[in-house]
DNA sequence: TTATGTGCAAACTGTTTGCGCGAAG
DNA sequence: CTTCGCGCAAACAGTTTGCACATAA
């Protein structure tokens, strides 16, 4: 086991996972340095990636498995991507607020974040009209993007 | 080949396809029918299911590169569901004048129309503050459906 | 006749799972 | 010491692709 600093972050989810009765271990605490490093987001193979470098031999079936778990525990947040694969971020990190929902360019594939409270008046008439809760931020919205789109004329 | 009538909306698509030099083949003309009798949306799996009921013999492979043409003309809509199959429908379809936006329960799965012009004030926010073009009928919104909530507590 | 679409099999990506071993508690 | 998580390999769903053959135009 690799002994790096853990980060406030980090540690606060690992104190979390062992209340909650759950093991630490190698693989869970390189996914939450990992998670905590990256700025943007990322899908389960880049973090099986950057975790075998950190931690070599964890295996990508346990990255997924850790991601799993941590998210039931609302400790990950994931986005799923139309089309390709469920990104995964830190739910309380400090950048974050509010939360956010997430766009994606359908041409160039790049990220935007959108304050969630900007889906608020849509989640507002979703719920009377319709008694549907909205997840603002648990799947990823398409368009298209100011470059893409002057790019294409 | 069989014989069915073809009705309006199919005629109509099968017309564009000759119009842009495409071919008429037994597997899209098929494709189409299923699209046109169902009611709600279908992956690309239950679409080859019952074309093969009509016109036995035609691969998967088939529908889904017939699927593919057909929405590259604007024949066919596709919306990405998070975490499962991409569904299709006609176009310009009689029921739908407006076009309409989906939203998928995550937990019963079920699938929920609401109009695009909900989505209007939040497109044109992108738009003006994000330069992001917003395609709002092109994936899915996740959330929990009143039947759900209610079996929740 | 000839380009385009098709059938088939095989690859591919993203993800899950059954199994026995190993390590956290 | 016991239970839970892990590594591994294999399976899975959804989708795409290379190739040779069939067929719409």
């Amino acid at each position: 086991m690799r002994h790096t600093e853990d980060s406030a972050a980090v540690t606060e989810a690992l104190d979390l996972l062992r209340e909650k009765g759950e093991r630490v271990t190698a693989a869970r605490r390189a996914v939450l340095h990992v998670l905590d490093d990256a700025s943007g987001h990322l899908c389960a193979e880049d973090i099986a990636t950057r975790v075998d470098e950190a931690e070599p031999g964890v295996h990508r079936a346990t990255v997924y498995r850790s991601l799993q778990s941590l998210a039931e525990l609302g400790i990950v947040a994931h986005t799923h991507v139309p089309g390709s694969a469920t990104i995964y971020h830190l739910r309380h990190s400090p950048g974050a607020p509010t939360g956010h929902a997430h766009l994606q360019c359908s041409t160039c594939e790049r990220f935007f974040d959108i304050p969630s409270d900007w889906l608020t008046p849509l989640g507002d008439r979703m719920r009377e009209e319709l008694g549907f809760e909205l997840e603002a931020q648990h799947a990823a919205l398409l368009g298209t993007c100011a470059q893409c789109r002057a790019a294409a004329g």
